[in-house]
DNA sequence: ATATGACTTGCATACGCATGCAATATGAAC
DNA sequence: GTTCATATTGCATGCGTATGCAAGTCATAT
């Protein structure tokens, strides 16, 4: 089995087109063909040519033939926070999903500091063929232009209203309603809301329509407190503050990171009783809240089909440029476990 | 400022280093030495086509200049399981240290079912410039062979003996050893170990020294489970077998994520206090691991020590093949919290 | 037997930048 | 003024694949 040559640094070169057709007696075209779906190219020497092919461990160069089709089949992954478990999650299916499809992953993990068009350039310089913005905040609208301008693009969980960007999102609305109607339904009255980064969009929605729910079951709004990051501390710092005041019965996190501090801080520094004295709810639906020890009510972010609308979208170009872009909500679900409970 | 041409399917078509070059009236030869660093150029004249560039909103185009330069600037990671938040906080941070010295992640999320090759074949076909594995397990040696041969490759928190590769790892023996000290300081005697995966080297290493140390303190080992996996829920099984014996009075857990469901398991369904019934230790330092509820005393993973070794190699070469091979250990340090404490 | 068309195949070139080499310019030394 | 070394610059070509076009093959229809 013949493999490229091994030069004196032990780097391997790869065998070319070129040189593979030549040892067969075709043209380098033929080669190129028989690795091209739907090319021009007789089902005999396609296979002849496949076979040759892997005997001599030949393998299209994709950095060529990205030159010369100019598309890379690379996505731009653009992220700023891992530190939610929800988004290492997502992003996992993504890849996946992506890979499907022959698409690969350039991942952008982007850093609050320094100049984030400076972290982004190579979205540009590498031609990624689509970039896909997870990242629910630190990109400016001007910077979200930019990194987006001129090439496919979805945001994912972040809407933009202003702008011709297609966007996948959870159903923000519809959760906050669930969510509220679920401690209606357990005769909970006095409730609060607490946000992780008030001004982001999932924020905004999820805590609007919320409050709206709140007011229209006749239920009091004991409180809405900004923990000003999506983080554990953060939550629990929210709660604390809640049960300080006593008069609340059930709370509404902005997701569930926030939400299972909170659940610790009520339990082991108020002394409430979860689902007893508050009850809890969050969103998302991360490992986490599967979790005994939480039992977290919550609302499901439906990861699997979030993911399968982006990857339909990639695949059959309607989120090319040029294309009307689209906002698609996807339904999620309340899942009730024990964090919530009838009042005592 | 002008900018690419818009064709009507709204795709934008950057202008090239010769069509830059032609307005200026330089070659494009000019124009490549002025975005190579060291080049020979005059700095004026570098000047002059950077302010020209950067006015007509010029990019090089890094896929040409990978063709000519057979060097893409990207680093292929390899990750199986981001479902243990250690992962995501060191993906989080090696990209970010990547991209500091100017490379690009293209990740690769394997997944157990279908053929790890074939996910893995854009890492050839893309000509990284190097591979990353974070993959605990998932790769057998043969395909790790085929995915890193003659290109640079790194382990990290993998150690293969036999074959030539590079290993970046923290020093699994000196974590255990310390946990069993710490342990026997406190006055155990009693200890049990739980592993995740068992034949993974991570595991080995820990287990081997921890039972090896507990044997030299003279304590006693009461138990060895394996969990079968690196989750919650496996720690929680094992630590449920391990308290219904009844005669253990330490735990170390092979990471965090198995010892944060084990506290839980012992608290909440063996009905034992942590620390004081049976302390509990994790290896890794996970974000999780110092939130007050679990408090869990654990061997630190230096992460920025280790994404700074890693780079360090990317950068100096030392990781290119025909470059010796070598196995860094990186020294970690034991965090002690409350979920370990004196006997009672 | 010739024409028509459907398929295959090879040729030649484009893709955009990097770089060895030759050419030119600049300045210093004599 | 001349010579030589150094610093800049342009020219021409290579990197490996994709693809429009022309040429070729073959079978069917006329």
């Amino acid at each position: 089995m013949a493999r490229g040559v091994v030069s004196s640094d032990g780097k391997r070169k790869p065998i070319t087109a070129r040189e593979l057709a030549r040892m067969i007696g075709v043209s380098q075209s033929a080669v190129s063909r028989a690795f091209t779906p739907g090319a021009s190219i007789a089902p005999e020497l396609r296979e002849k040519i496949l076979k040759f092919a892997d005997e001599q461990d030949y393998h299209p160069n994709a950095i060529a033939s990205m030159l010369s089709k100019s598309r890379t089949n690379i996505v731009g992954i653009v992220v700023s926070d891992m530190s939610n478990p929800f988004y290492p999650a997502l992003i996992q299916k993504l890849s996946q999903g992506l890979q499907r499809i022959g698409l690969q992953s350039l991942l952008f993990n982007i850093t609050k500091g320094s100049n984030i068009e400076e972290q982004l350039s190579a979205l540009r310089r590498y031609n990624v063929d689509a970039v896909i913005v997870i990242s629910a905040t630190m990109l400016s609208g001007a910077t979200l232009h930019w990194a987006t301008e001129g090439r496919a693009a979805i945001l994912i969980n972040r809407v933009v209203e202003d702008a011709d960007i297609n966007c996948v999102c959870c159903d923000n609305v519809e959760g906050a309603r669930a969510i509220a109607d679920h401690f209606h339904a357990l005769g909970r009255r006095r409730v609060a809301y607490v946000s992780g980064l008030s001004h982001t969009t999932t924020n905004l929605e999820r805590q609007n329509a919320f409050i709206t729910r709140v007011a229209e079951l006749g239920m009091t709004l004991t409180g809405r407190v900004d923990g000003g990051e999506y983080s554990y501390e953060a939550g629990r710092r929210a709660a604390l503050e809640i049960a300080s005041k006593g008069n609340t019965d059930a709370i509404f996190f902005a997701n569930d990171i926030l939400a299972v501090g909170g659940i610790d801080a009520l339990r082991e520094d108020s002394g409430k009783r979860v689902p007893e004295d508050i009850s809890v709810a969050g969103f998302d639906d991360i490992p986490m809240a599967a979790w005994p020890h939480y039992a977290l009510t919550t609302f499901r972010q439906p990861l699997d089909e979030i993911v399968t609308v982006v990857v339909g979208m990639l695949e059959d170009g309607s989120c090319q440029p040029g294309q009307p872009s689209s906002v698609k909500r996807i339904s999620g679900g309340l899942i009730v476990r024990q964090s919530t409970g009838p009042l005592a």
